[in-house]
DNA sequence: GCATCCATCATTGTATACAATAGGCTCGAT
DNA sequence: ATCGAGCCTATTGTATACAATGATGGATGC
């Protein structure tokens, strides 16, 4: 709890190297925090109902509050992080029903990403797209969390190729928030099968065939959701900070 | 330029009616100053364009620029506002590509609420919709700034009926946007047609007929949609704190 | 032993200070 | 008059101080 810790931490600049999305809150640094986080939470090293301190964070990422502050809000307006007010930020704990509610719109929104696809699509997509699953079946040889991001990944990558920016951000979301509830009801599953899913839609549009891509969406979407099982982690206190300085660069 | 002036306009307390979404920046001040910019926005007291500056904001809402900056990153990442590093916010101007993909997502986003209400809706849900059509022909009489808020919160009150609270958000934000690109490419619109449309719906509701809904819907925002024209206001330097007052409460 | 109350501490909420940046403006030279 | 260099001011970016709120733990009474 010593303070003026940051001085020593400062790096001279940060050139946060792309900005993910076209919204920014405010300059780099809080970007990099939300980013920082996010992947934590998206690789499943923060885990459901983990509290999220404000002092800790900054601690760790060499930031003032202010600055973790608009990282959390971001992250709660994304529905990652629930801010309950005057007791802080924690993950985001969705509920079956809101599981099921962001299933549906994310079945809804990636039916919609195939149809202009299916359109659309260029051979160097589909080259993006095949490069990907590869490095999909790479990481998920050794199972790293890099494996559960990546997985996400494929479904963003197709959004963003479709093309509609809109789309793709709240694919983004979705994506993001099923990270979360396959990390609060589903046993830890091998992605294997995830991957030959892909592997089938990126076929489909190959084939420009809109209809069997949607067929194998739902496949891959409905297996997903099916994982939902019971489980339910309740580390009062998990220790946050080792996970962090992972996620700090 | 008076420094100290709050002092005199803080209320010992705020209590804020009802948080509109269960996401929540922080306390009730950010969401008050958050709400009040929206309702600006949406009703198109603030245009397209127009510079936010931290400290009018501010001074005008009785807040801190600490404040003001949680509500107007969220406004940005809902797509109301642009931020610019080192330049500050000014309302969005999205530009006709941004607007085709506001709408094809919004289109993608009602149908699935229509599938949605037209298997589940129940009496009392359209008693609300008819009362809500009611009062949107009562203020597009005297066509104020109600009325543009009014037509759009149709289609948000459908998407909260539909009971999937990710596709409400969803729908509230694209609409909130349509409001945006109303403003810059339309002409300045009787909605008298689209209370019509809006009944057109409802009736359909009743029937639980979900084509004959979604054909309505699709009508409805393709017409809104092919109002997009030219137009566009390059007020440099407005000036917004007479309109801030209004919007102050 | 168990519940209750209060003191203490950890954490969040908010205003503000200070630094950095961007844009405008004056002034002089051409 | 037009252009450019350099100050000047308005505004944003960020850390921090201080207040308020909620948790925690220990003493007290039953």
């Amino acid at each position: 709890m010593d303070t003026k810790w940051w001085r020593a931490h400062l790096a001279p600049s940060v050139p946060s190297s792309m900005p993910n999305h076209p919204s920014k809150t405010s300059g780099s640094r809080s970007e990099s925090v939300y980013s920082g986080l996010r992947r934590a939470i998206i690789e499943q090293a923060l885990m459901p109902g983990d509290k999220l301190t404000e002092d800790v964070i900054g601690e760790r990422f060499g930031v003032s509050r202010t600055i973790v502050r608009a990282a959390l809000a971001k992250l709660n307006a994304e529905g990652l992080v629930d801010l309950q007010p005057n007791k802080g930020a924690t993950i985001a704990q969705p509920s079956l029903s809101e599981a099921h509610d962001v299933f549906e719109a994310r079945m809804c929104l990636e039916r919609q990403v195939l149809a202009r696809l299916a359109e659309r699509i260029t051979d160097r997509d589909l080259a993006m797209l095949e490069q990907h699953v590869a490095l999909e079946a790479k990481a998920g040889a050794h199972d790293g969390p890099a494996a559960i991001r990546l997985a996400g990944e494929f479904h963003i990558l197709l959004a963003e190729l479709s093309g509609n920016g809109v789309l793709a951000r709240y694919v983004d979301e979705v994506v993001s928030r099923c990270s979360l509830i396959l990390a609060l009801y589903s046993r830890p599953h091998s992605s294997d099968c995830s991957i030959n899913e892909h592997q089938q839609i990126v076929d489909a549009l190959r084939a420009r065939d809109a209809d069997r891509a949607t067929k194998a969406m739902d496949h891959h979407l409905q297996a997903v959701t099916e994982r939902a099982l019971l489980s339910s982690n309740s580390d009062k206190h998990r220790d946050i900070r080792s996970i962090l300085d992972r996620y700090a660069g």
